[in-house]
DNA sequence: CTGTTAGCGCATTCAT
DNA sequence: ATGAATGCGCTAACAG
């Protein structure tokens, strides 16, 4: 193995105590500039590199972030990651990870962290059944800060979107392609951010002076089985009782709903108008291609990462006006969401005219 | 913050020494049972997690396997991730890891990696530019694994596939088939997969009784764009020249080229067998679907884990035969891939009595 | 089988 | 501005 280049070396080659080249180390500003350059020059020739792992453990808190996510599979997870290794590598930390494989209890994954007693704080990535323990980890002292692309009340420090508006937005857009029948297929109640998508739904269609028919409004998992499913429902439906438009609560139903609807004979958007919301990579290459309110997965990865470590390097922020008592509202960092035009809402084909990726920030 | 459980206090609980409760947590043997009993159920009581940062200064070797990966969002790297993470849990290591954007100097990664002095080992999943380093590292003792999706020559421990007899498969796929000009888009030549791809390409026309056609033969970069100027290429050629199938060494590339194909006006797979090479999750989603080599990246993921623990626990392997004098050649773990039959080689359209998803495992 | 004694590599008091 | 001493939480020899 390596032998491995210590304080010490580097302390006796450049004729100093260990204490200095520690302080040079953390950039201490009481140490004589010659004496500085001398001990970085040593550093540099016998190639050292501090033990994060010594430096965590003398030093009570360690420059290691755990990073909590879900299997990568998910589609949403990459990007996220993405954005969140990126903003880390900027920095002076690493990166610890854990992925949580559905089926594990909580008690299990939260051991393994604490385990390691060298994660200072943590970076949840849709801690769903994990919340409970994290508010408690968090109470106790540990900056955690959660992605909830699609969580529960963030009683946390969490970065994410507006579902409402961005639900909104999508749903206004089928609106101004003129189609009025506009149909819902929502996510599981137990989502928040389906609760929410919902509302911005029923929000547009109160603004465009549009009925709400609760027939439309489907009751779905957030998985691409019951996006087919819908789709059955909605074919079985009388002519006349069909909507014109659907506004389909993430991307992964959307595509179930898609490859049924072929397979059913219903031509997408000519029949029916789809949007979705997510925009995961597939999205823009099923057929038809959706159209989707795209999340900023990876910045949001970046986002967190820095939320985490100003929280970790400044416990004490400035006190919001109207929180004189001294409690704090957990942060919340609300990134855009943009609408991604694609085939399937048929604006290509109604308005050709139309720009294609058209942003509606202005809404 | 939370104070911790430190073994000191379960010892004091316990009435044993610090010495004690050290063994039963590394599951010594030389503890009497009734002891052991008493301390675990201390640590259970107190909710202890031992320190791994302590632990790992302490006893020379951490419990942190590196994991040097790609970003994510190149698309084989999450199921790798997903296998590696996956293995990782069923032991008591955990992942730090790193990501290796492309634009850094390897030794920016390595100093990040040696930073720690608590990676006891790494696992890097497509090494490119950090092989030298890694075999530097490598012969002063870390424990390496690569999984080399596309790599140099494995001079280091890794897992991967036998890309020329997968290529030979795919090729003689396309035989079988019937089509006989067998055009062929290699990756570039700095990757020996390509090289290897290359191979059983020329192997399985070979063994055909095939004419090889170099002019069939079409240089690509394993990206998008070169198999959009693949199908361009092959669209100028004059209709007598033009090849049956094409073998492609990827399916990024050939993502590019059917999509270009059906830009100008060439169908696949009626005017144009494709066979692509990787499976990865667009695969399944293009149109036409496309018929490809999968390469079993999850397995991958949880073999190259099951290699770098083994090479941690026990350096002694049992001899090779023939390696008398001492060298022992990198171990290299040899995965089967498996072509799965889509659309884009016309398989389906023509023997429509086929298997669907046929396992050329009597290759 | 079990307790005692030393450190691992570093940060952090105290001194000076 | 710098050096010496103490300890983070744990494992690893040693002794019994």
């Amino acid at each position: 193995m390596k032998p491995k280049v210590t304080i010490e070396d580097i302390a006796r080659l450049a004729g100093v105590s260990k204490a200095t080249v520690s302080r040079v180390l953390n950039e201490r500003s009481n140490v004589k500039a010659e004496t500085r350059e001398r001990v970085l020059r040593v550093m540099q020739e016998q190639g050292f590199v501090p033990s994060l792992a010594a430096a965590g453990l003398a030093g009570g808190r360690s420059r290691l972030v755990g990073v909590l996510t879900p299997p990568f599979t998910q589609p949403t997870v990459p990007e996220i990651l993405r954005g969140v290794a990126e903003a880390i590598e900027h920095t002076d930390y690493e990166i610890v990870l854990y992925s949580t494989n559905a089926g594990q209890s909580p008690t299990t994954i939260v051991n393994r962290i604490l385990a390691l007693g060298l994660t200072s704080c943590l970076l949840v990535i849709q801690p769903g059944p994990l919340t409970p323990r994290l508010l408690q980890l968090a109470s106790q002292g540990l900056p955690v800060v959660v992605i909830d692309d699609q969580g529960p009340p963030p009683e946390l420090p969490s970065v994410g979107i507006d579902n409402r508006v961005s639900a909104y937005q999508a749903t206004m857009h089928l609106i101004r392609l003129g189609y009025r029948r506009i149909a819902h297929l929502q996510g599981p109640a137990e989502f928040r951010c389906a609760q929410e998508r919902y509302q911005g739904y029923r929000q547009a269609l109160d603004d465009a002076g549009l009925p709400f028919d609760p027939a439309l409004v489907f009751n779905g998992t957030f998985e691409t089985a019951s996006g087919r499913a819908c789709a059955v429902a909605l074919a079985t439906l009388p002519l006349a009782e069909r909507p014109e438009a659907i506004f389909i609560a993430n991307d992964q139903m959307a595509f179930g709903f898609l490859s049924a609807a072929e397979a059913l004979g219903l031509r997408i958007p000519q029949d029916l108008a789809v949007v979705g919301f997510d925009d995961i990579p597939l999205s823009a290459h099923v057929r038809p291609t959706l159209t989707t309110i795209k999340q900023p997965f990876y910045e949001m990865g970046r986002n967190a990462v820095e939320l985490l470590l100003s929280l970790l390097h400044g416990p004490a922020m400035q006190p919001v006006a109207g929180a004189e008592d001294g409690y704090q509202p957990p942060i919340r960092i609300q990134l855009p969401t943009r609408l991604v035009i694609r085939e399937s809402c048929g604006a290509l084909t109604l308005h050709r005219r139309q720009e294609q990726e058209h942003s509606l920030s202005d809404e």
